[in-house]
DNA sequence: CTGCCACGAATTGGATCCAAAATCCAGACG
DNA sequence: CGTCTGGATTTTGGATCCAATTCGTGGCAG
């Protein structure tokens, strides 16, 4: 057992791949006690843990109420969206001078194993790694922060609209990323950023056509 | 005597107006005994606190080197601007249609305060009221805390600007500010938004204009 | 005189124990 | 029969104590 790193950065790591992953789901609730012994640490740890969550959006802290994965409305979903829109081509334009030859490799190479692959899973984390890696190269943290945070309340409801949507659509994710890619190899921010802000865009109204996404309406 | 407030809240309260009142400064380290003692608690809710305020922006914690409050460097705080030019209208937007007219009123109570006031503390309070009441009618949480972290990390230049370039541009906010308050109580959400944008992005080649902001350069 | 190593004080991280608040369930009353 | 109230249980918040890590200081050798 490895016990060299500090507990409570264990339990975020081993929290957030749960909600991320989809194994907690929205809405529901964190006990401290039972991740507490899951992971063999004190509540303490854990205590912090939900706090830096928080800040990354993943949890919901209520005072003398407990912790909840967030349940976003459609609307939250789409203005949140919104914000992508405007905020990534930014940071995009602060990272494409800044990116090494060999993420730019990396960026190819996750988008052939993207193209290859038809696990549902493994597409969300390729798609998530394929887009924060385009953004390694913007220095400004409180803009890549807030992207993270933006691209982590909304994961829950790519990976149900994905499941609903099915394979049709896939490939004009792959002709929008490989316009990306292009632009971004060619050093062209201002093409990147028009291609990334239609991709988002394309992606939250295909998402507004999908109610069923949004919870319960049995 | 209300007793009964958690005490994690009432440090965070303590801490945060400390900070942006100016007290403790960036790059100015934060202890936890220090402020235990100082507020008569644990230093428990101190670390919670200070998890808090690292979700607003307002400290930095890095892993057994302890807190302190973040030193933006120029280049940094122009993209925060830049943030700002593209998310506060998108804020603006979803709040308009909701304000109620005592916010209207309240709005433009603010306003003429800021126009008769002249202290700089002052200034900074009712500026920052102004801006941030206008966006109550949005509620979009993911959208609203983002804002409000964005202003809280650059308070501390904003202080400075107005200390060095004192009052002689002041008419020019004021002017701004009329015409942003004209827009929003006709419900006009598209020129609001317009007059925001310009508004923040003034302010942030003005800011440009003064490096001295931004700690050694002579 | 300068650079490096080691030791000690200061500070943060973690565990255990106790108090306060909220939730849940049962029973009584309208 | 439904609703409200009371207590018991669960869960979170806070205090104190102990361990681990870092940083500054001082001494020693080159």
């Amino acid at each position: 057992m490895t016990v060299a790193t500090a507990a409570s950065l264990r339990v975020v790591d081993h929290l957030r791949a749960a909600i991320l992953g989809g194994a907690i789901g929205p809405g529901e609730r964190v006990r401290q006690e039972e991740v507490a012994q899951q992971l063999g640490a004190s509540r303490l740890p854990v205590r912090e843990a939900l706090r830096m969550l928080a800040a990354e959006g993943l949890i919901e802290n209520e005072p003398h109420k407990g912790a909840r994965v967030p349940r976003l409305r459609m609307h939250e979903v789409d203005v949140v969206y919104q914000m992508r829109e405007r905020l990534e081509p930014l940071a995009l334009a602060q990272s494409v001078p800044e990116l090494s030859d060999a993420d730019l490799h990396r960026l190819a190479e996750i988008q052939r194993e993207i193209e290859a692959d038809t696990d549902l899973g493994r597409f969300l984390e390729l798609d998530r790694e394929f887009h924060l890696l385009s953004y390694r190269g913007c220095r400004i943290g409180q803009l890549t922060s807030t992207v993270a945070r933006l691209w982590n309340v909304t994961q829950h409801h790519r990976r149900v609209f994905m499941q609903l949507s099915g394979p049709d659509r896939r490939w004009v994710v792959n002709a929008e990323h490989r316009l990306l890619l292009d632009a971004i190899v060619r050093r062209d921010e201002t093409d990147a950023g028009r291609f990334l802000a239609g991709h988002i865009r394309r992606t939250r109204i295909e998402l507004g056509l999908h109610p069923a996404v949004f919870g319960e309406v049995p």
